[in-house]
DNA sequence: CTTGGCATGTAAACTGTTACATGATTCT
DNA sequence: AGAATCATGTAACAGTTTACATGCCAAG
């Protein structure tokens, strides 16, 4: 149900279309909030329907109409509602921690094999925060104001790939 | 598709009722890989079809039947292949990192009660952690043998809630 | 006398994933 | 010539959550 408060939250930064939406969510809200663009649509026009948007519609030859999004007022208001209510406890699905857990079962070689797989993903997302950090650092002050709070989410994704990387080291030390 | 293995596993380190699965959960797997018990027994008949798990029944007055269940070597071998194959990538869901993202829009006093509130469930976390960590500690050695990756991965969260903590007093500076 | 532990489930509603579907333009 | 980007959806299926349902026994 906060698919739609993290939409709201996107389009007020910056409006925009589903696709465009979608691709910032791989970017940022993604990394605590998966979404695929099949759910992001139907979303948008629940927004709509909820008059909580505006939709500018632009024809286009060859491709769909673009679809570009706004906030109304009620869609703030919503959105303010919904930031002061509290939080329920983060979820986290992890099937690799699944397999360390019943780890015993397995043989070290094919242990270490898993453990160098998930060792590049995770390297990679850190890679991936580190790169649009920087690239968030060198926009215009007043992007860089908007954007404070967003930002500091990546930090926390920077320390929790760092504790990955360090407790993986003493994983390898275990195997 | 995996709270499936996830119950061969912890039926693998010890045989339970669903009753005692669940729990057991609760101090684990759960941590990683949440689920309900309606879930739970659920997928303990599932894994009953399957033949992958035998089921003792014990008569009881006033309560349910006892259903305790124990692996079949056909369990143990679905257990191991599932083993042997690639993780995909894990997957959060954080609520307040999603409030955070959108904080320009909330009062700082409204933060700060939020993050004060999210403190005490870390903090609440990360003390659990540490005394299932000690419980485990003052095991027998074979217990501990056994259990030994399992531990592990108490020690991932246990990162995870230093790292988020520190993360916190620096969101406090931001706000 | 009330809270917590033991012990199992059904059913409806909601959410999320996967497969399918189309098609122009620009870059390599 | 092929891949990536832009741009939007439908539909079937799988998985998760929430509400409902029951009831004994032991400890405080």
């Amino acid at each position: 149900m906060s698919l739609r408060h993290a939409l709201l939250a996107l389009i007020d930064l910056e409006p925009g279309t589903g696709y465009d939406l979608m691709s910032r969510i791989e970017k940022s809200i993604g990394f605590f909030w998966p979404a695929t663009h099949q759910q992001v649509y139907k979303e948008l026009h629940q927004l709509q329907e909820l008059g909580w948007v505006d939709v500018q519609v632009e024809n286009q030859s060859g491709k769909p109409d673009r679809r570009v999004y706004t906030l109304r007022e009620s869609g703030i208001h919503a959105l303010e509602s919904w930031l002061t209510q509290d939080s329920s406890a983060a979820k986290i699905r992890d099937p690799f921690l699944l397999r360390v857990f019943a780890a015993h079962r397995l043989e070290t070689g094919a242990l270490r094999q898993q453990l160098a797989q998930q060792k590049n993903l995770h390297q990679a997302t850190l890679d991936l925060y580190h790169s649009i950090d920087e690239r968030l650092r060198s926009a215009p002050d007043h992007v860089q104001n908007r954007y404070r709070f967003a930002r500091h989410t990546l930090r926390l994704g920077i320390y929790y790939e760092q504790a990955w990387l360090r407790w993986s080291e003493e994983l390898d030390e275990l195997a």
